[in-house]
DNA sequence: GCGACAG
DNA sequence: ATCTTGTCGC
């Protein structure tokens, strides 16, 4: 169907935007992100993660297959791509996204579940890096924190596995998670596929005896090493 | 106008 | 994100 006004041809968005057209891009993403439980069995949980090289212009994503619940490396691929776009809060996925999208297609296999560094639903506009990410890849995403964007939240029990609600303007956002006892928590939103409670669930489950859940710890050393 | 501000 | 050694605490 033809539609001259369409304003939402997601799968071929530009990545160099204007904050104004970046917003209107995140827009539309938002309302095609599906906040309902629709994974039982992943198969697998992927980790992604961005590390910057050369003084900061290139940028090397790293997607990370983990078995579940086994948590055992299945495969690993990485991409490189030339930096286009600054760091800006609140834009985050249109400076990383490009090389995730490169490494994922790299993996010889689909995701079950994909893991990212960053927000998901609990950003300004509900379209954090794992929304925009799940939105157009069609996978089951879910942003995992390492600080917190925006949103209030009461105290976390310093216990493994204590949660709060992360709110905004009485909203719900996300979930604050303490994934290892008495270490500074995690900030949890679904991105896509996923609800809050499910999301901060799957979380835990890869978090063995680290902070940072397996999948995402083990992207971020390969996308940060250093080559030579 | 003054802070806050994923990675 | 990135530049970087030792050190305090469970």
């Amino acid at each position: 169907m033809q539609n001259t006004t369409m304003q939402s041809s997601n799968i071929h968005h530009p990545w160099q935007v204007t904050p104004a057209q970046a917003w209107q891009i995140q827009t539309s993403i938002a309302q095609q992100a599906i906040l309902q439980d629709e994974v039982t069995e992943p198969g697998n949980i992927v980790g992604v993660d961005v590390g910057f090289h050369d003084k900061g212009t290139l940028a090397c994503a790293a997607a990370v297959v983990f078995s579940w619940p086994g948590l055992n490396v299945i495969e690993s691929k990485q991409a490189y791509k030339k930096v286009e776009m600054p760091y800006v809060p609140g834009l985050l996925s249109f400076r990383e996204l490009p090389a995730i999208l490169e490494a994922l297609n790299e993996l010889s296999t689909g995701a079950g579940l994909i893991l990212c560094d960053g927000q998901g639903f609990a950003h300004p506009r509900r379209c954090g890096i794992a929304t925009h990410l799940g939105v157009l890849t069609g996978y089951p995403t879910i942003g995992v924190g390492k600080t917190r964007l925006l949103g209030e939240h009461a105290e976390v029990a310093p216990e493994r596995g204590a949660t709060q609600p992360l709110i905004d303007k009485g909203e719900r956002i996300g979930t604050v998670l303490r994934s290892r006892s008495n270490v500074s928590p995690l900030y949890i939103s679904p991105g896509h596929r996923l609800h809050f409670a499910s999301a901060a669930d799957w979380v835990l489950s890869c978090c063995t005896s680290y902070k940072i859940p397996q999948p995402i710890r083990a992207a971020h050393r390969l996308a940060s090493e250093n080559k030579q």
